[in-house]
RNA sequence: GGGCCAUUAGCUCAGCUGGUAGAGCAGCUGACUCUUAAUCAGCGGGUCGGAGGUUCGAAUCCUCCAUGGCUCACCA
């Protein structure tokens, strides 16, 4: 900031002035007895002539947001981590101290200690008896009718979103409840949090372009984690059979109204159990959460109000393909669903293996559609290389996808713990990775190690959490939900 | 990475087919002891995102660059 407009410079001079007068500026010399909302709870049923009657005294700090100045009187507005409330500064009252309070600027902090009563329109207001100002502010706060808009701005200074916008505020601390409530569902069903390795020296348990680093004493490469899956199943093999891990993952991927470099992942797996029981499960996790967080199972988002109650359709992923009107040669032949994928002008490559045409014509005739929480279920093996095979039908597999507002939110499976089958899909994986495909897995020797020493039937699930903060907040950009998206460098 | 759009005062925005920059809020000065978008009178504030170009003249037209938004691709 080296720009020193005239708002700025005006109150540089006036905190020389302050520091000149012997009145520091950025004093620690005030501890608040309370909150506004705890002054608002306590006298929001006290009539104003009980208040006048009662003398009851509070002392509050908070930023000053507005200020209406009268001469000999002036209203203010202070702002606290639990809201608003109005204060009232006389000259009558505050004498000689009176003239500073022509000092204070908007976006300054102060203590104050006063009387509580009601104004003549009934509004709770304190009259301010002492104040002392706390933390000067040097930069003037946004506008107060139309506050910060500007989404570069509201982004790259988070803290100035947070002050004017009160609703990016509660949108931050229902993340924090969403969390919270997650972090209670899955303890009290006998889950223990564990925190595994965010660098990884082999990049696994997803399909994803990982960040690579560099460790100077050990001098190797390392990968920020895209997925902390293959370590949670390492502790199925330990011996815990309910766990889950609550972190961030990192993908070197694009940017997007969907997508932030790093994001949050819920995992959790549950030894002796299927996908099926995971359905149930995530019926119950969303519901529980949503009753906790909203006190509704109903969710306004965007247009439309999503409905949680369980329970939610599950269908076979080509039966939802069918169900479009996808003819039945698209399961079935692969040579044939290239051609028709050409023929709706889908973009797939000529070399693309039947089950990623199938997912592409998915993506295009069904996902948009899933509005309400629906289970799409039984992916196809080549898409699913850590899932366990249907017994049925071993071209698919025992996994579901959540989606919600048409938005993929969770990714479930029973959990392929047959080492040999593992290792064969890993081969396949490093086939395809030396023919090209940059997101196919390593091959992770010790992970099959593991497998082979045993690892119990179980069934594992993601959760995108900011998706799941998205949903329960209407928010549409996860940028809005991830308090410090990350963004270019600022232009110079 | 591709396409489309945006960038004007601290903030929110006007600015027509090119004629040399405006408003509201915020700020400063003054008046006002129940206002809450307080009111009234006056004043100051701009490398028009950056660099080139066209033109007698560019915030406006053209080119390149930067940042952001949306979107497509990749993915969660």
């Amino acid at each position: 900031m080296d720009d020193m407009n005239e708002l700025v410079a005006q109150r540089h001079k006036k905190l020389a002035e302050l520091r000149e007068s012997g009145n520091d500026p950025f004093s620690n010399r005030f501890d608040p007895e309370t909150t506004t909302a705890a002054v608002r709870e306590a006298y929001d049923a006290v009539t104003k002539d009980a208040l006048e009657a009662e003398h009851r005294f509070a002392s509050i700090a908070g930023r000053i947001v507005a200020m209406r100045d009268f001469g000999k009187a002036a209203f203010v507005h202070i702002q606290d981590a639990t809201g608003r409330l109005q204060l009232y500064f006389r000259k009558d009252l505050l004498g000689d101290q009176y003239a500073q309070v022509k000092k204070l600027d908007i976006g300054d902090i102060i203590g104050v200690k006063g009387r509580v009563f009601r104004t003549r329109t009934d509004e709770l207001t304190l009259e301010v008896n002492e104040y002392v100002l706390v933390t000067k502010a040097l930069l003037p706060l946004p506008e107060k009718w139309h506050g910060l808009k500007d989404v570069e701005l509201r982004y790259r200074q988070r803290y100035v979103d947070l002050i004017v916008n009160p609703q990016v505020k509660e949108t931050f601390q229902k993340r924090s409840a969403i969390i919270k409530a997650v972090r209670d569902f899955l303890e009290a069903k006998g889950f223990i949090e564990v925190e595994t390795p965010m660098m990884h020296q082999i990049p696994g348990g997803a399909a994803a372009r990982p960040f690579s680093t560099h460790h100077n004493a050990l001098d190797i490469d390392l990968f920020l984690r895209i997925a902390p899956e293959l370590y949670l199943k390492r502790l199925l093999v330990g011996g815990y059979d309910r766990v889950f891990e609550l972190n961030k993952n990192f993908r070197n991927e694009g940017i997007s109204i969907k997508h932030n470099p790093e994001f949050t992942m819920l995992e959790f797996y549950v030894a002796y159990k299927d996908y099926r029981y995971l359905m149930d499960f995530t019926e119950e996790l969303f519901a529980t959460i949503a009753n906790k967080v909203l006190g509704t199972l109903k969710v306004p988002y965007g247009d439309h109000v999503i409905d949680l109650t369980p329970p939610w359709p599950r269908i076979p992923m080509l039966e939802s393909l069918r169900q479009k009107g996808v003819p039945d040669a698209v399961m079935t032949d692969r040579d044939f669903a290239l051609k028709w994928a050409w023929e709706q002008k889908l973009e797939v490559k000529k070399d693309s293996s039947h089950a990623k045409i199938i997912d592409e014509v998915f993506k295009e005739f069904v996902e948009q559609y899933l509005v309400q929480p629906t289970f799409i279920t039984d992916y196809p093996v080549e898409l699913s290389p850590l899932a366990k095979r249907k017994p049925e039908n071993p071209e698919l597999t025992e996994r579901f996808e959540l989606f919600i507002a048409a938005r993929e939110i969770a990714n479930a499976f029973s959990e392929l713990n047959d080492p040999l089958d593992q290792r064969r899909r890993f081969e396949k994986q490093v086939e395809a990775k030396q023919q090209g495909d940059d997101e196919a897995h390593a091959m992770d020797e010790d992970f099959v190690r593991a497998l082979e020493y045993g690892m119990p039937p179980a069934a594992g699930e993601g959760i995108g959490i900011d998706r799941l903060v998205m949903l329960l907040t209407n928010s549409q950009s996860i940028r809005d939900v991830i308090l410090f998206p990350q963004m270019k460098p600022e232009a110079q």
